[in-house]
DNA sequence: CTACAAAACTAACACCATTAGTTTTATAAT
DNA sequence: ATTATAAAACTAATGGTGTTAGTTTTGTAG
């Protein structure tokens, strides 16, 4: 054991994972960060490299939590009905992670190849989810990304409060999917 | 005309228009700013009450220029033509405007009315553009927030590096689109 | 040419991230 | 128990923010 036994890097992320849900992707700054932990900004740095440093391990933190309900989502389903499956847990973490989901996309550098490797999860995922429908190929990857854009484009304009109507939104996921799934089949 | 003119509003947001697309969101600060125009940080309060409105402003200003882009690009066209016509301009603008179109999301408060009247602009077009579908009620809303998630999805993936494969964008775009029109008649 | 109002400035403050150097302290070995 | 040590936490300092207050500059209108 190490001579002395302080703070992990888990609990740093975690405290700043209900930093970022509570109070918004602004608010994860050191200062308040380290006032949530009761230690001083300075004495972050025995952990964590600085700030750009704990937006990646945010970043692949929300990346592995988000295929992890997917997953869990998905188990024992096939076809359409594991694709709603999906696709409500991926909108369900977006609600429930408000913070952690921002920070899975806004992070510093996209191209880091721990990213490129915990988003490449999500999408070998899809390509599961899609493969019953047979499509060849480039459809394929056509496919995933449509299902991609969609969910993504879904649960990003819903929490930046751009769908302004008073109509169901789960029903409107529900029904986006169930469209798209019939795109797939008459194209 | 005033004792002193100076800089006018229109200058000041057009430099932050061409800062946030070069060097991205995170360069848009009152120090950089001002150092493009020339003047002293301090000095801009003169003519924006700070760094929120100024966002907010940019907001406002991509909002604006991504529906006259969506516009002109849909006059005298109909159905399936009008609808990739206006994915293609929107995604266009993205590209070519990426901080732009990423500020247009990323305002500091959504609720604020003037950004929801300009968001309103471009659901309507969305709307005109969905109108040969026959959607009854409900339906059309429904196939908007559709549509809208499908476009900014897309979007904002393709500029975060989301899409890895070496795979044309330009094709997956178009069948991705054909696939919600397809899904839109078989449901 | 003069008065004035807006524009631009300097000075100052609070907040942030980060670095360097010091002190504290829990563990591991004696 | 005592002590050595390495990590953790600290203080102090620097340079970058946004913002406010108060002063100076300057272009235009009379």
């Amino acid at each position: 054991m190490s001579p002395r036994m302080g703070l992990t890097k888990e609990q740093i992320i975690e405290v700043a994972v209900e930093l970022a849900n509570r109070e918004g992707i602004e608010a994860v700054t050191l200062a308040t960060l380290a006032k949530g932990l009761n230690i001083k900004t300075p004495s972050l740095y025995n952990h964590i490299e600085g700030l750009e440093e704990l937006k990646k391990q945010l970043a692949l933190t929300g990346l592995t939590r988000l295929l992890e309900n997917m997953t869990d989502a998905v188990v024992g389903k096939v076809g359409d009905d594991a694709v709603h499956a999906l696709a409500n847990a991926y909108v369900q973490f977006s609600r429930e992670n408000p913070g952690l989901y921002e920070l899975t996309l806004a992070t510093p550098n996209p191209e880091d190849v721990e990213i490129q490797e915990a988003g490449k999860g999500i999408v070998e995922l899809v390509i599961q989810v899609l493969e019953n429908y047979k499509l060849k190929d480039e459809d394929a990857i056509h496919a995933v990304r449509g299902l991609r854009s969609l969910l993504h484009g879904f649960a990003s304009l819903e929490q930046k409060g751009g769908f302004g109507l008073p109509v169901n939104l789960d029903k409107s996921l529900h029904l986006i999917i169930t469209t798209f799934l019939a795109g797939l089949l008459h194209t």
